[in-house]
DNA sequence: TGTACATCAGTGAACGCGCGTTCACTGATGTAC
DNA sequence: TGTACATCAGTGAACGCGCGTTCACTGATGTAC
């Protein structure tokens, strides 16, 4: 029956976040339809009223839930006050890596995502460009903006590896998951206090 | 009809290496074991003489395709006589990522190996162990031993991510993938030098 | 070496199951008067 | 404000399909004599 407008879309809401929710812990090909739409309280029928397809439900969902985890991302360092070498810690513990839904949503898909559509892979990407672009800003203003921007980059996507390669490797090496968070943390703060200290000699001499 | 051992073994090798090939190229989830069994040559009942499941079979197939693969990166690094940095550009290349099949599968599962069972990820984990083992021993061996493992770990897990995510945004933004690749060079090579440099002034004074 | 027979890799039909999607239907909501 | 009716979010049965797995059967291989 039919429902209030209000309702209907805190309905839809609750799929996207449902999809999102289950698509990074097991898997797009791992989730089907009806799971989704039950964990919204709803059957399957009613998903075909919001989404025209099982993609263009994916697609959303991705683009919602990197939003989502950006903005909680931005929210944490404002609130910390946090610089490069705290947010690395940050998005580099155990507890990000320990929580599917919670932790980086890039993490917990990048290798699937080149196989879905072309919307997929534009939300990812959207993602990566604004996880750079809040890094870059909290890098020491004293590295030109080119390495700056590099950096960034080169962080986003190590963080993406280490937290990927930690949770792979977790059921049958704990140790060696934690070791990789923890090289991960030396490699990225050891970059930027180098790149940092390098631009002040140029300065000072 | 009953077959030779040879070509029983041969036909089990050709099953694996049908799994590994299509697993990289299209997920675990999206990939059935009849077309497995197909592209080995055979039906899909004959698969079941070799494997008790499609799980034991994934299991060792990515354990099959991780040592081949580190095979072939020990013998091209034995070949070229590659150091560190030429291993990294290597590994790093838009060729390595545009191949689903002959580049890291690391890299073309990470996301998905974490969902799978015990074995799969011990086959990751030992995968991972050996490619940072091979890493080390081609670092500066001016850098301390502990700096060095750390170093070699950290970039096995960045070539993951950087491949990773440079695959995910390649239908979206082939120019940013590139960056990205470029970006981890950067980071990996200059993390290098610096630690090496260091350790010589410490020599040196 | 030749014969008889047990072995077992491979075949292909069949199993129950869950998938994504469609659709006739329901009934409260929203709207036109 | 009250009434009549069109709208449409949501229901649940049904669709064809491919999944992983099982199994009776085949017939060449491998082995025992």
């Amino acid at each position: 029956m039919r429902v209030t407008k209000e309702k209907a879309a805190e309905n839809r809401a609750a799929i996207l976040a449902a999809a999102s929710r289950l698509f990074r812990r097991r898997g797009i090909d791992g989730v089907g339809v009806a799971e989704i739409a039950k964990e919204a309280g709803l059957t399957h029928g009613a998903l075909y009223a919001h989404f025209t397809s099982k993609e263009a439900l994916t697609a959303e969902a991705f683009s919602l839930g990197f939003a989502h985890n950006m903005e909680q991302s931005r929210a944490w360092a404002a609130e910390h006050q946090a610089r490069f070498d705290e947010h690395i810690e940050g998005l580099l513990s155990t507890r990000m890596r320990d929580s599917m839904e919670a932790g980086c949503p890039m993490a917990a898909s990048a290798s699937e995502i080149g196989r879905q559509g072309d919307a997929v892979s534009a939300s990812f990407t959207e993602a990566f460009v604004q996880m750079a672009d809040m890094l870059e800003k909290l890098l020491e203003t004293t590295i030109p903006p080119r390495q700056r921007r590099s950096l960034a980059i080169a962080a986003v996507a190590a963080e993406i590896g280490a937290v990927a390669a930690s949770r792979a490797m977790l059921k049958s090496d704990p140790a060696l998951a934690n070791e990789v968070l923890a090289a991960m943390q030396d490699l990225l703060k050891g970059a930027h206090k180098t790149r940092a200290a390098k631009r002040s000699r140029v300065e000072g001499g």
